[in-house]
DNA sequence: AAACAATTGAGATGTATTATCATTAAGGGG
DNA sequence: CCCCTTAATGATAATACATCTCAATTGTTT
């Protein structure tokens, strides 16, 4: 059975220290490295991976930057700035949220979606 | 200005050749070396950016692989198999398209967006 | 406490991609 | 048609991100 150990609370501990920020694995590495200083990025990888799979934490995907996580499992999309490279929540009451079809007309089945919004956050959006 | 090599050129044909295939820069590189065997990946990685920066032709993110390239740059959509890895066009007619909002509550300018479906192929999917 | 198995740490390894830089060649001007 | 300039290329080193390996450790069950 799954064992309840140090490192995996230290990791979630870090993870709402972090909240909102959808740090990378390198990051909470770093943040997890403060308190835990004995911590190896593979265990930090390995539990990532594993609370994701669990459904405890959301892997988002970015292009040319590795894996963001986000505790924050309620659904929402999600923006990288194309300027400084941060991923940010969206809160557009009015974002068209996505019914998924379960195929298409080529037979294809489908079982979900990811979506990332490509622009400006609120701080890089302001700047001119 | 740009010039027009033939290294180009045989990206190109390739990338015809693999029409509807989503081929990835390696599987390019392969094909192009059976018509150019100097060419380095170098270059073909290289020539592949470019000419999606141009938009001549489309970068597929692809998650836990390499980028996936596609010469078709009609808007329409891909599926990512989970069971053979392959991605496929997406041509359902009611799939939602979506209308980009320019902007969301808390300030953010959104100029573009990712969607990738994740599912079965219609091989996978027949299989059972 | 002993035993067993899941987990970890350290570092090697793998995969995808970009950087560096000397060499090559595209394409315009004379 | 040849020369010149400079973009483009090839070879390889370097980087980034992530996983694998395996001995050592540590939860958990008995």
């Amino acid at each position: 059975m799954e064992r309840n150990t140090h490192q995996k609370q230290c990791i979630l501990n870090a993870l709402e220290e972090l909240r909102g920020e959808h740090p990378t694995a390198e990051k909470i590495y770093e943040t997890v490295s403060q308190t835990l200083p004995t911590i190896s990025r593979a265990t930090v990888y390995r539990v990532l991976n594993q609370f994701a799979g669990q459904g405890v934490l959301l892997q988002l995907h970015v292009p040319d930057s590795g894996d963001h996580y986000d505790n924050n499992t309620m659904p929402h999309s999600h923006l990288l700035c194309c300027d400084c490279k941060r991923v940010v929540d969206l809160e557009s009451p009015q974002l068209p949220t996505f019914d998924i079809p379960s195929g298409d007309a080529s037979g294809c089945r489908i079982t979900g979606v990811e979506v990332l919004f490509l622009g400006q956050c609120p701080h890089c959006a302001a700047k001119f």
